[in-house]
RNA sequence: GGAGAGAUGGCUGAGUGGUUUAAAGCGCACGCCUGGAAAGCGUGAGUGGGCUUAUACCCCACCGGGAGUUCGAAUCUCCCUCUCUCCGCCA
C-alpha cells in the first residue's frame, strides 16, 4: 500500500511512477485524492462534535452530582441531538474510508528509480549471464521424455488424481525432489545466514492482504472449505508462495532495531489456480498448479534495502551455480513487475530440452509497501516507528529447476548425471534407466 | 466435539456507568545523589489518525474483534475470535 501522505504531497511523481507500469493505475489517483480530501473534511467535523459531546457529558455528570436534575435533562436532550449528527457523519465517514482503503489497496507499488522503463518481458535487460548453453553430441530430450523413460514423474496418474497441472513424482523423481529441497534449505541456512522456518500451508486472508495478493488477485488462490457446509469457505487459502505466511510472521508488531536484519528461509509447496492461463505452456512441469519452492524473506532497515536485494539475488544465483546450470539474470522493466514490488530481478535457467530459459527465481524489494499493509514496524534509535523494507526471493522454485537439471545433465545413454554438491542429498551420482 | 474460566499498557494486576486525562507494583529511559554502583528521590514513557514547519501543543479513536444500550461504556447486552483447565476423539 502506498503512503497516503506521500500521494497527497507528491501526486505528480506518484502519477508518473504509476503510469510507467503501463497498467493505467494512475487513472484512479484523482479518485484517491478526492476521497482523501473528503475524508479529512468529514473527520474534522465529526471529531469536533465528539469533542463537544465529551465535554458536555462530563458536565452532565457534574450537574447530576449537584442534584441539578432538570438542567441535566435539558443538556441530555441537546447532546442527544449531537449524538445523532455524529452517528450520521460516522456512517458517511465509514463509507468514504472503505472506498479510499479499497482504491488504495488496489494500487501497485511505485517502481524504483533504477528500474528501466518498458512494457513487456521483452524490455527486460539481461544484467548477468553465468555459464553457457550446454552442448550435446546427441539430440537432448525434453524433460517430459526423460521423466517417462526414467520413471521420475507419472504425468497421467498425477492428472488422474487431481486433474491437469498436478504431478505425481515417483521413484528417483520423488527422491530428487526431496533432495533438492534439503539441498536448498541447507545451503541458505548454513552458508547464507537464513533462519529456517516452516509455516502453515493454509493461511488467512490477512496474510494474503499483507503481501499484496488480496484483494486484487483473489481469483488466483485456492480457497479452503473446512468441513461440509459450515460456511467457512473463503476464510482460509492454500498458500501461493511461502512469502505470504513468512513475510507476515511479524505482522502487527513493533520490532527493535537490533532485531534487524531478519532473514528467513522456508520450504513450502505453492498452490496456484492459474486462472486464465489454461492451455498456455501447460505441457509437462513448466506451469503447474502445485510446485515446491524454498523462499527467502528479508526484513531490513530501509537504508539497507537495495544492498540486501543484491545479496538476495546472489544467494539465489549460488543455487544454480552449484548445480552447474547456465542462467541469466534479468532486471524487470517497469511494465513487467509484480504488484507489490519496487524492483525485481528474475533468474532464468537454460533448459536445453525446451530450448528456452525458464524463470526459477524472482527476487524483489517491496520496500515498505507490504510493511504498511501489515503494520510491521521497528523502533529506530531516535525512538520513532519506521516501516522496514521487506524483500522476497525464490531460492528457488523447484519444478522448473528439476526440468533444467535433468535436461542439462542428461547423457547419451539416457542417464542423468547428478552435480557433485547434490550427490550427498540424493545418495547417488547418476540416475539410470 | 462437550463443560467451565478468562482476554486491561513491556509484564503482573486493580477497576462492574461519570475527577479513569486507566490505580498500584515490577521492568524501562533520563536526571539527582555517588569515587563508581546499588538503594533512595524526581521526571518521563503506548498505538493509529487529525491539525501542524514540528517526532511541540491541542483534538479524536483505541482496555481481544464487531455490533448495541446510554448524555456518557474498560465497566451493561448480543455475536465472533483466541487462550487456559477438564472430558471425549485423534496422527
Amino acid at each position: 500500500m502506498l503512503d497516503v501522505k506521500m500521494v497527497r504531497e507528491q501526486p505528480d511523481r506518484v502519477r508518473e511512477r504509476l503510469a510507467s507500469r503501463g497498467a493505467g493505475d494512475e487513472a484512479r489517483l484523482d479518485d484517491v485524492l478526492a476521497l482523501d480530501e473528503e475524508r479529512r473534511a468529514a473527520l474534522a467535523e465529526v471529531e469536533s462534535l465528539k469533542a463537544e459531546r465529551n465535554r458536555s457529558s462530563k458536565e452532565i455528570g457534574a450537574l447530576m452530582a449537584q442534584k441539578k436534575l432538570e438542567e441535566a435533562e435539558t443538556r441530555k436532550q441537546q447532546v442527544r441531538e449531537i449524538g445523532a449528527r455524529i452517528a450520521a457523519l460516522d456512517a458517511t465517514l465509514d463509507g468514504i474510508e472503505t472506498r479510499r482503503h479499497d482504491l488504495l489497496s488496489r494500487l501497485p507499488n511505485l517502481p524504483h528509480a533504477s528500474v528501466p522503463p518498458g512494457r513487456t518481458a521483452d524490455d527486460n535487460p539481461v544484467v548477468r549471464e553465468w555459464g553457457t548453453k550446454a552442448e550435446f553430441a546427441f539430440d537432448p530430450l525434453p524433460h517430459t521424455e526423460l521423466c517417462q523413460r526414467l520413471r521420475l514423474v507419472d504425468f497421467e496418474r498425477g492428472t488422474k488424481l487431481s486433474g491437469s497441472g498436478f504431478l505425481l513424482y515417483t521413484g528417483w523423481g520423488a527422491r530428487l525432489e526431496r533432495a533438492l529441497i534439503q539441498f536448498l534449505l541447507d545451503l541458505h541456512t548454513r552458508e547464507h545466514g537464513y533462519t529456517e522456518v516452516s509455516p502453515p500451508f493454509i493461511i488467512g486472508r490477512d496474510c494474503m492482504f499483507g503481501v499484496g495478493q488480496f484483494p486484487k488477485f483473489e481469483d488466483q488462490a485456492y480457497a479452503v472449505r473446512e468441513g461440509e457446509d459450515n460456511g467457512s469457505l473463503g476464510k482460509l487459502y492454500l498458500l501461493p508462495t511461502a512469502e505470504a505466511p513468512v513475510a507476515n510472521i511479524h505482522r502487527d508488531e513493533i520490532l527493535a532495531e537490533a532485531d534487524l536484519p531478519i532473514r528467513y528461509a522456508a520450504y513450502s509447496p505453492c498452490f496456484r489456480a492459474e486462472a486464465g492461463a489454461a492451455g498456455v505452456g501447460t505441457r509437462g512441469m513448466i506451469r503447474v498448479h502445485q510446485f515446491d519452492k524454498v523462499e527467502l524473506i528479508k526484513i531490513v532497515r530501509p537504508e539497507e534495502g537495495y544492498d540486501e536485494l543484491e545479496k538476495l539475488v546472489a544467494n539465489a544465483e549460488r543455487v544454480l551455480q552449484l548445480l552447474g546450470l547456465h542462467y541469466r539474470a534479468v532486471l524487470l522493466c517497469t511494465g513487467d513487475m509484480g504488484f507489490a514490488s519496487a524492483k525485481t530481478y528474475d533468474l532464468e535457467v537454460w533448459a536445453p530440452g525446451q530450448g528456452q530459459y525458464l524463470e526459477v527465481s524472482s527476487c524483489s524489494n517491496c520496500e515498505d509497501f507490504q510493511a504498511r499493509r501489515m503494520a510491521l514496524r521497528y523502533k529506530n534509535s531516535e525512538g520513532r516507528n519506521v516501516l522496514p523494507h521487506i524483500l522476497n526471493g525464490s531460492g528457488t522454485a523447484l519444478a522448473r529447476l528439476f526440468v533444467a537439471l535433468i535436461e542439462t545433465h542428461q547423457q547419451a545413454d539416457g542417464s542423468i548425471r547428478i552435480p557433485e554438491p547434490l550427490q550427498p542429498f540424493l545418495g547417488t551420482d547418476v540416475i539410470r534407466p
